[in-house]
DNA sequence: GTGCGTACCAAATGTAAAATGGTTCGTCTC
DNA sequence: GAGACGAACCATTTTACATTTGGTACGCAC
């Protein structure tokens, strides 16, 4: 923070400040930045300067703005709070991580055909972003950036709502969810690699390629999710038990 | 409004004239009924005989209560059908195949896990119900609760329910399309070797050749029902140009 | 023209009051 | 004692209003 650059107007000066405050992280767990009137005030130029910064790193996809409500980092969510209230109390992690696994390898595929080179570049940034996290809290901001970000891209309405119901029901869940990645955060040089290679399936056009790197990487976040609980001595659901169950399990009764 | 039921006691009595008045329809558009404690001066008796005669009504499937929002005739829409509604403007005939192609081949693979010998009968059943269906209709009719049961057996509350988004969609796109399936004598033989496929492979709970399976109908679906569009003279959606466009396409610029 | 401040608009939030269904209790009448 | 009626209270939802916040336009200074 000695010299942002020096010979440049305040609107570069700001939009650097304003990203290294990003990426140093000093944020609230749900990525809220300060007003804009505030940070006119903090870096002590005008809002209209601070706006200009805020519109580039928007373009860029670091952060979101809306009116009434402010401006945060990462990339927002769409909340589908009915639906999700209606399931919310049968689901269980595992049970988010199984639908993730039907939904996400499509919407990665369908990103390698349609994805723009700017469109690249933002997944690229929130890569970046997640590898560079101090902690759990960051990661996931970043990561969900990312994840979301990848199911917009694709314009599909039914696959976008569908992660949206996943992202709300996931963000209930997430008391335990949280915890657990947080225990794995060892392995986050893992999750880097695994994003950057579906970034570049989805670059080289390689749907393929995209769908399995994305089932890839949920299935990696699934074994460090189950490892975790496991640990931690948390009841298996049934769906871990019906994986390793043999055939004898299908003469099990309705229940 | 002669005699309501002369010698009932009031309960019986505002059932009556309860349901006359639903009968009758002199209700706001949305189907609201006068409050409670309108309802108990209107008709002259008590509130818990109001409440006594709309329970029966709510059990009847006639109307329908919400605390603090209040009572209204017919039936509440679920939740799916509201956010289908929202997106309903916004998709074509391609993206629910995509969105398909991403939820069902999971869900067959679930299916694969936790199948009981039950369920595999009754899929079993559905497929030679479709199979002998006379006409393109019925057809639709017994290949659609094949796909239903598939998605009802995992038991994940969350791949349901983006299913069940899925076919209110899909419901609602082929009813305002009046689409079906020009279905030659062969392809509908190849339909039901697939549905065989697919259950087989669930029998032998091969979750991979599942997967697979599913996905190798779903693709042939797509194929057939794009065929139909071409020759129906439809616009094709951007996805089905996108599928076909080179890296070129990539460089296209910003909006 | 750039920078800066002010004012105002539109959208979202937070709060408090009112409305509404859900529930319990007491009293009356037959 | 059973049924009827009223009153009171609770939980949820809606409504209205003030506040906050991003979005936008205008005026002034250098």
């Amino acid at each position: 923070m000695t010299s942002d650059g020096d010979f440049s107007d305040n609107t570069t000066r700001a939009l650097n400040q304003i990203r290294r405050m990003i990426e140093k992280g000093n944020l609230p767990s749900d990525g809220r930045l300060p007003t804009e009137r505030e940070l006119s005030e903090k870096l002590g130029c005008g809002r209209r300067q601070v706006r200009r910064a805020l519109e580039v790193l928007e373009a860029e996809g670091l952060l979101w703005r809306r009116q009434g409500k402010g401006t945060f980092a990462g990339q927002p969510r769409r909340p589908a709070t009915e639906m999700a209230a209606t399931i919310a109390d049968k689901v269980d992690t595992l049970a988010i991580m199984e639908a993730r696994m039907g939904v996400e390898p499509q919407l990665a595929a369908l990103c390698a055909r349609r994805a723009t080179a700017e469109d690249v570049d933002r997944l690229r940034l929130l890569a970046e972003r997640a590898h560079g996290a101090s902690d759990s809290d960051y990661w996931e901001l970043w990561d969900g950036a990312l994840h979301r970000l990848i199911a917009r891209i694709p314009d599909n309405p039914i696959l976008s709502a569908a992660f949206d119901l996943l992202d709300t029901v996931r963000m209930d869940e997430n008391w335990q969810h949280d915890r657990h990645l947080a225990r794995t955060l060892k392995t986050k040089v893992v999750y880097h690699e695994q994003h950057q290679r579906i970034i570049d399936a989805i670059d080289a056009r390689d749907a393929d390629a995209a769908r399995a790197a994305m089932t890839d990487h949920l299935q990696t976040l699934t074994d460090d999710l189950r490892r975790s609980m496991r640990e931690t001595g948390e009841v298996h659901s049934f769906a871990t038990e019906a994986r390793i169950t043999d055939k004898t399990s299908k003469r099990r009764l309705k229940k």
